[in-house]
RNA sequence: GCCCUGAUAGCUCAAUGGUAGAGCGACCGGCUGUUAACCGGUAGGUUCUAGGUUCGAGCCCUAGUCGGGGCGCCA
């Protein structure tokens, strides 16, 4: 009998023969009929485990009615039209007609099974990391996860971007975004100091020099966007930062397009279609999922989404944002973090606006250049009617999660990027290649940077972000 | 890094400083084309770690480890 998924059995004409391959959820037994056993069968090729209805004359009954959630089986039968509720089909495994369940693997201790066939709180399923994936909600996760991985891909393939892998390891110390992890071949006890004893000597390490783990391929992605136009980095994006909250990782996944012949104006387009796209690709391609974590997760979230398909993305200047925040105040909406022009958006200001004034998705732009990194495009003075310089910086902030996406248009003058160098004291012979973008055919560009795990909490409503990402990696978390 | 909070059966949680308990799960039996099943029974504990107070500590004190929530940093 050939062997089908469970999502293709569903999908089979009554009265195929076929073999089902999976991990037993659930088992009940019943005298009817002259004994049966419902044994719940999942390959997670889909949402529903397939109801295998066993009667009592086949090989190893008796085994087969000690099965529990866990088990590894494969079961030979015949789809047929379900007799009970709950199902329209089901797996009819009868002796008469070939019929048969082999165990492929038991599970050795089923009253000690850490995912028991009960509720379990997302911390507990966090210690069983390597089989949490067998529940319904990691599962859902996980086929989400991988729907939305596609999504982008064929998002930007479809709008002739290509895909540019950029290094894990950087030798240069120059992306600025944060805390970065050292990446050494040297005995770290009995290690060689420069010749003043102060600080490490890195010209024997492996590199020949301090290495770390990325935190952002956009400097090197801006390389490959000076050539084919329009580019796109997707891989692990590393920080060091000591966070400790529910929408930071150590080890994340980030998206980041980069486009030449693009200003702030475009790239905020690529942004709303970018996450408007993906949104639709779950609602279509995952139906079972999402009716799911509608339920169970968060209740109203199908209508979210589709809110959001539908409705255009509001866009104001981080001034007039200002403005906003303020008649709030004077209008008694207390604040713990005082608003001030020129100062960053703190995560309340951010959500009072996706979440009560406009109950949407917004994408603020042009920010003050002091809160922004160096590499972002100095506006001309008073754009906006700013009391001070801004940038060409955008965020895309959303209900729930607050800033998913933050992007720019590039400083393409080399003189205006190297006066931003001065000013924030960094030192332009590091930044050698960055700088020879702008000597040599410099256009203008942007790009913008989403982070992964943040997309999926925002589709599947899921709270923590150690819960979108199979294996997460936080302060005191690298199990597994 | 800061503030708050927690750690007791496989899991979720109870337990005035005085004999360690329930629900779920597991196991056994009953009933049932079952499906968050239902009914009855059984097993299951170094109360996070190390000290301290006390006649006596799951409970009080000190330190530590780890979890959760909020904030900061950001994606």
């Amino acid at each position: 009998m050939p062997r089908l998924k469970v999502n293709a059995a569903f999908k089979s004409a009554v009265g195929t023969s076929l073999t089902v391959k999976g991990w037993v959820r659930t088992n009940r037994e019943s005298k009817a009929d002259g004994g049966l056993c419902f044994v719940a069968v999942s390959d997670g090729s889909c949402f529903d485990p397939i109801q295998c209805v066993v009667k009592a004359g086949v090989a190893g009954f008796d085994d087969i009615r000690k099965l529990t959630a866990g088990c590894a089986v494969e079961v030979d039968g015949e789809l047929v039209a379900s007799q009970g509720k709950g199902q329209a089909v089901e797996v009819l495994v009868d002796p008469a007609k070939g019929g048969a369940v082999r165990v492929l693997g038991w599970v050795e201790n089923p009253d000690q099974y850490p995912v028991a066939n009960k509720r379990h709180t997302f911390e507990y399923l966090r210690e069983v990391a390597h089989l949490r994936v067998r529940t319904n909600t990691f599962g859902a996760v996980a086929r989400v996860r991988h729907c939305l991985s596609m999504a982008v891909h064929r998002f930007f393939h479809e709008r002739g971007f290509f895909y540019v892998h950029t290094p894990i390891i950087t030798a240069s110390d120059c992306e600025g975004a944060g805390q970065m992890f050292q990446v050494s071949t040297l005995d770290m006890v009995n290690r060689k100091l420069t010749p003043d004893g102060k600080k490490c000597d890195f010209s024997e390490d492996f590199f020949g020099r301090q290495a770390h783990l990325t935190v952002s391929g956009q400097l090197n992605v801006e390389t490959y966007c000076c050539a084919l136009s329009d580019v796109y980095t997707f891989g692990p994006t590393f920080r060091a930062e000591n966070s400790n909250t529910s929408r930071h990782l150590a080890e994340f996944w980030m998206i980041e397009p980069e486009m030449a012949f693009c200003d702030l104006m475009g790239d905020s387009r690529v942004a709303e279609d970018f996450i408007k796209h993906l949104v639709e690709a779950v609602l279509t391609e995952r139906p079972d999922d999402m009716k799911f974590f509608d339920e169970r997760i968060e209740p109203g979230l199908i209508q979210r989404l589709r809110h959001v398909l539908e409705t255009p993305f509001r866009r104001l200047p981080y001034t007039e944002a200002i403005d906003i925040l303020h008649k709030a105040q004077a209008a008694g909406r207390k604040f713990e973090f005082p608003v001030k022009w020129g100062t960053d958006l703190q995560s309340e200001h951010e959500r009072f606006l996706t979440e009560e004034h406009f109950k949407q998705p917004v994408i603020l732009m042009n920010y003050p250049k002091q809160i922004k990194a160096f590499y972002m495009r100095l506006n001309d003075p008073g754009t906006d009617g700013a009391p001070g310089d801004t940038v060409a910086a955008m965020d895309v902030l959303v209900p729930q999660i607050g800033e998913i996406i933050g992007g720019s248009q590039r400083e393409e003058r080399l003189d205006v990027l190297d006066r931003r160098l001065d000013e924030m004291k960094l030192p332009k012979e590091d930044y050698w290649w960055y700088r020879d973008l702008r000597r040599y055919g410099t256009v203008p560009h942007a790009g913008f940077g989403l982070g992964f795990e943040r997309l999926v909490l925002f589709v599947t409503g899921m709270q923590n972000i150690r819960d979108v990402i199979p294996f997460p990696r936080a302060p005191k978390q690298a199990d597994f």
